[in-house]
Parts: structure tokens; sequence; C-alpha cells
DNA sequence: ACAATTTATTTTAAGATTAAAACAATTGCC
DNA sequence: GGCAATTGTTTTAATCTTAAAATAAATTGT
């Protein structure tokens, strides 16, 4: 197509080149490669150490941060998963004595679930641990390292929910 | 416990107090809802527009940059998932003739995969749209904020891996 | 009050995922 | 050559996950 006959200075660039985005392209399989490495390590510890998976750890510490309970809709968006999803999660979980499931007292559609003794004490000594594991998978960052992470994060998070909001409209 | 009572000096601290890695836990928290956030709303798209899942486009992706194709293994080394994963995604995607599958001329154990002419061209469509995608997620960041991330993001990495491999010994 | 809409959950069907065991072929070692 | 260990894949069983449809209760508009 004879491009080298057409002079790029940066306006025709601007108009004629197709943007490269293969730098955010990089970007984003490197956080999903970070992501991956840690969770699967952190799944793998913890079906180990405590036979427990990790869709059970993250219901029960959400859980452990409402004292109260939490209907499924709330642990739905919380946890960013399904609501058919958490059907069978808190199920599994009702039936091996960690979680009780009520009915909820103002609303007969909600469903309440609240973590039992046994599921609290249990939850509470894996995640000491846990914590442990999560500090040792971030160690070789310094703290400033890691605080500008997060901020950069933080950006990141914000950048997403305005793409996925202006998408939907 | 009458804490108030004991002299809490640098010394002192740092024997008595049990280290806080709350901090360390936020990141990773923060790590990992941004991944999903975006990971949701590509595979959200994907179906949307494509009618494809993620991992069917992950895998295509792969094979795209390889020409002459990749084992099970390799694959599933790359996409760090289970062999036995790959078996049945790489089943369907033979079904629906994006990829063919082949005995390996070297290695009678290994099948070696590769995008078929159909699946490379439809790849090839998807990942052009999904890379502008990727490129509003994370719009909101400068190209400095992006290197700097990509920078941490690589030092996040290594220092998993250095925190895993030491793990298995 | 009552019809329409929204909200909360469950069910269903299909696919994705893992760990562990089984199987098959290759490689390394003597 | 032959045996042991390794490597590549598949199978199996269980769990996880989603999207979409179904069900049921609450809310809204008139």
């Amino acid at each position: 197509m004879d491009d080298h006959a057409i002079p790029l200075d940066a306006e025709t660039k601007a108009v004629e080149m197709p943007e490269d985005h293969r730098e955010e392209l990089r970007l984003w399989l490197r956080l999903l490669t970070c992501t991956t490495l840690i969770e699967g390590e952190v799944r793998r510890r913890l079906r180990e150490k405590f036979d427990v998976t990790l869709p059970r750890f993250d219901l029960m510490a959400q859980l452990d941060k409402a004292p109260d309970g939490m209907t499924l809709s709330d642990l739905s968006k919380r946890m960013m998963v399904s609501n058919g999803n958490l059907t069978g999660l808190v199920e599994r979980l009702v039936a091996s004595g960690h979680i009780a499931r009520m009915v909820s007292p103002t609303d007969r559609r909600a469903m309440v679930i609240s973590l039992t003794k046994t599921g609290r004490d249990e939850f509470r000594s894996m995640a000491a641990e846990h914590e442990h594991w999560i500090a040792d998978l971030f160690g070789d960052l310094s703290a400033k390292e890691r605080s500008e992470l997060m901020r950069l994060l933080a950006k990141t998070k914000l950048s997403a929910r305005r793409a996925i909001a202006g998408d939907e409209q």
C-alpha cells in the first residue's frame, strides 16, 4: 500500500495510525499473572494445611467481618460472584457446621448467613496463618513500594469501574 | 492485660508485638479486586459480543503466539492451569473447529495443538477489539503510572515466585 | 387494592477447575 | 538391554462458576 510515500508527521499519524495498546495489554497480563500466582499458592496452602477451599475461606472471611450476618445478596456483591454460586457454597458450609442460615426477620425472601462458633474459631486460626503467607508473598517489596502499588491499584480500580459503568448505558 | 503499663520502646516492641500484616492483606485484596473486576468485564463482553468464554479466548491467545503449535504441557504451564483442565477445553475447541490436535512427531505421548485457519481468523478479530477494551479499562492511568505499575507488578511477581519456591523445599 | 416491577433466592444446564490416580511413552542409569 | 524415574496426557470425582429461567416476596404506581 506504499506506506513509505505518506509523510507521517504528528497530525497524520494521529489520524492514520491505529493506536497501539500492546503496552496496556502487557500490563493486564502481568496483573493477571501476579494474581493467579498468589491465588494458586494460597489455594494450595489452604488445602494442604487446613483442608479447606479458597471459596469457603473467602466466604467465611466476609462473614467474620459481619458479626450480625449477611444476606446472600450482600455476600454476592462483596465477593463478586453469582447468586447461584453462593447457594451451593452456603449449602456445603451449613452441612459442615461452619455457618448458620436463617430467614431474615424483616424480609421473608432473604436468608441471613452467619458463622457458627466452630466456623468462627476455625476461620480465625486459619486467617492468622493466611496473613503471614500474604506478608511473605509480598515480602520483597519495601513499605514505600507497597503503598505506591496500593495507590496505583486504587486508581486502576476506579478506572475500570468508570469503563464498566460507561459501557452499560 | 494492662497493656498501658508496659513501656513500648522500639526494642521491646520488636520482641513482644506480633507483627501486623494488615497492610499487606489489604494490598492483596485490592490486587484481587482489580483483577476480578477487569476479568469479569472481559468475560462478560467476550460472551456478549463474540459468544466465547474467557478460557477459550485465553487458550487461543496462547496458540496465536505459537505458529507451530504447542503441547498440552506447554499450554498448561503458560496458562497456569491443570493438565486435566486443558484436556476438556481442548476437546471442545477441536469440536468447534477452532483448533487442531496431532500427535507430536518426536514424542508419541505428546499432543501438539494449533489454531485452524478459522480459529486464527476468529481469534484475531476478537483480539483486536479485546485490546481496545483493556486500553479503556486502564484508561485513567497516565503512561508514567502504567509503567510504574508494570515495574511494581514485576517485582511482586518475583517476590511471589521467591516465596513459593522457598516453601516447596 | 391491585397490577407491574423489582428484589432475593433457587434451580438448571453447561462449562471450568482442581487434585489425585491411572496410563503410556520416554529418558537416565547401570 | 533393561529397570527405575520422569514426563505427558487422560480420567475421575468433587467443587466451583456462570448465565438464564423459575419462583417467591416486597415495593411501586395508580
